[in-house]
DNA sequence: CGCAATTACATTGCGCACAAGACATTGATG
DNA sequence: CATCAATGTCTTGTGCGCAATGTAATTGCG
């Protein structure tokens, strides 16, 4: 008769968590007109521009049957362009336009309103974040 | 020039470790035959039968728009039974069927599972799981 | 050089997740 | 008791997330 109740499953705890953070995302969000994971992929840009789809599906962990639609959106938005590659026709190049590159500015307002809202130290949200990566890889590993 | 590299945002951190555990849970759960968002709702159902969806939500914290067709499929599966109550007509009352109540002997071995596969001990995953649920609380709250 | 295996991307199908709205039932109010 | 607000569920539409498949380009091996 094990303990199976709720709020004792850390895969809960971490399924939860995932979906206030969307939650708390969305009105800011809303400030640039793009959902959570299309603004992972800006993220991810704004760290290393022009990267073929497969190179962003590595860092966010999605594959192209997820990305391909984000990106697309996306470009429909005006925010990345996707011109395929001259030297590999195969890799799709995704590049920032000027536009979505400057909202990297409004972006950066984000970090502090998650401070702000978690009443915790930086501290202790850095050891949080290492955790979870730690654990993610344990995980990914194990799946493998 | 704020720093937003993807493995410093704690969200992202969440999201990626939430893929990681349905990823995780794929293959123990399809001894049951079910998906992760499925298996919420039977694990709510082991820890209080008789609920109505409103009441299963409020647990998982998630709508009836997406439970309804989650719990419809349980009840495809044979898992539970879904009853209007006689007392008010406006609620469901979704109950575990024995098949679906017996199922929970099967789901006691996963907790071992991901703590063999986080390398982690009961201890640290247990510090995560509360972090994790304050930190919820405090998005929800700051949300709303 | 020729052809099979690999790589990269797109597409399809299914199952969430959520907002918005429709609908029926119930409870509160005058 | 007649009406109106509140409640509970379902439906629709949009956007992920992933498995499986399709297709084209490239690589590598004999």
């Amino acid at each position: 008769m094990k303990d199976l109740r709720l709020d004792r499953q850390l895969c809960f705890a971490v399924y939860s968590a995932s979906h206030a953070f969307t939650r708390f995302y969305k009105p800011l969000l809303a400030q640039l007109g793009v959902t959570y994971p299309q603004y992972l992929a800006l993220l991810t840009l704004w760290e290393e521009d022009s990267l073929s789809v497969t190179a962003i599906g590595d860092r966010l962990l999605l594959d192209s049957g997820t990305l391909t639609p984000v990106l697309k959106r996306l470009e429909a938005l005006g925010l990345v362009s996707r011109t395929r590659s001259t030297t590999d026709e195969r890799h799709v190049i995704v590049r920032l336009t000027e536009q979505g590159a400057a909202m990297r500015h409004v972006a950066e307002g984000f970090p502090t309103r998650i401070l702000d809202a978690s009443e915790c130290s930086e501290e202790e949200l850095d050891s949080l974040r290492q955790a979870l990566l730690g654990l993610r890889k344990n995980l990914n590993h194990s799946t493998a």
